[in-house]
DNA sequence: AATTCGATCTTGACACCAGCAAGATAAGCC
DNA sequence: GGCTTATCTTGCTGGTGTCAAGATCGAATT
């Protein structure tokens, strides 16, 4: 971001949120650091700790917006989809998918072991929810039109849910690439196999 | 581990990844250290660089070990399930859940994002695959019994991985406890609710 | 058996990181 | 104007991964 000239930033919050997310698409996860993000800023390393408790609050502000903007793309998804409760589930999972590849890096943020010690934010954790009931709406009302079967919807979306972010963590994120066993070529028809395999679960 | 009486410890490199593996499923991934590990071992923090080029060549030969014993615990539940493809792959898949549910630590080892720079280890690479193939081979076998539809057993195999995977990773690793969706008794049910979807998948 | 050699382990250093504390600066409000 | 408060900086502590140089020891060679 461009050196400020004044002493105060204006609006630094929001500019440590983007210098984030620019690092983690750039350089990834595994080299961002809270010092960086700051460097980016044209600003000391402590500036952020008067907009952010810690380095995992503004992970969290970042799962935050991940989530909203999946949310608004899995809805924009369903809605170039038509009606048919089965086409607007296809149209869903494939830009689940296509989310993860085309956000690595805030995708592993979003998803980040909050493993152990570190609890992820509230912040996140309701944006997740928010994302994960458009999903879930979706299932329950294909299942009312009778186009999926019966049960809890938490258990009806689960395991495709489940097979899309595996697939994402798979083939994306994790070692498919690196094995040879998934190309570029092969990805696409790999994704549409994986869409329809998880359809196939809901109904 | 015992703290050694002479200069030279014996068996340094096996020690230390004794440690290590000890070091993650007690405390996770997030607070491992390579230091943490040497200090276990009641040896200087540079003593490792001796035995591995460094932090993720150790963690390299983690993976490795992991994919082995994963591997060993895939063909123990196919042998154990008898003769019927379904079952073996039933079983397998089972087992696969609750290899991940119990070493979470190690888990995440092996699958730990090989994102950005970082290049996984051939060693873990090598580990993977062979487990891979148990896997790719029960499908096969099944695939000419008649019990799983066609197609090459990559693609076939892939969804019902990624299923197996991205469960672990939501209802094991990830957010789902965290978010209250998943409790400790729904998760057997969860889990053998997955197994089946996995299993339709493949015919 | 004494010596040499190479492997192993230690000490100490560097650069980097997260986080805290105390001071400097500037904006806003009386 | 003066005061308060939020913001930003500098400087520090404890921790990390990694490298370089020295200390120690087992084993092969002579």
């Amino acid at each position: 971001m461009a050196r400020r000239t004044s002493y105060h930033h204006g609006d630094l919050r929001r500019a440590l949120i983007d210098a984030a997310l620019e690092l983690v698409r750039e350089e990834g996860l595994r080299s961002w650091t809270l010092r960086g993000v700051a460097r980016r800023c044209g600003v000391s390393h402590a500036a952020p700790y008067h907009h952010f408790a810690d380095k995992e609050a503004l992970l969290g502000a970042m799962t935050a917006l991940g989530f909203d903007q999946l949310r608004d793309e899995l809805a924009a998804a369903a809605d170039a989809a038509g009606e048919l409760p089965a086409d607007r589930l296809r149209s869903m999972a494939r830009a689940y998918i296509d989310f993860g590849a085309n956000n690595q890096g805030l995708y592993l943020v979003m998803f980040r072991e909050v493993h152990s010690d570190a609890e992820g934010s509230p912040e996140g954790r309701e944006a997740g929810l928010r994302a994960l009931q458009l999903l879930g709406i979706e299932v329950v009302s294909a299942q009312v039109a009778g186009q999926a079967v019966g049960g809890p919807p938490t258990h009806q979306a689960l395991p495709a849910w489940s097979m899309l972010h595996g697939f994402v963590g798979l083939a994306v994120l994790g070692p498919l690439p690196g094995m040879g066993l998934v190309d570029d070529d092969g990805f696409d028809a790999l994704a549409d196999a994986v869409v329809e395999a998880a359809l196939r679960t809901l109904g």
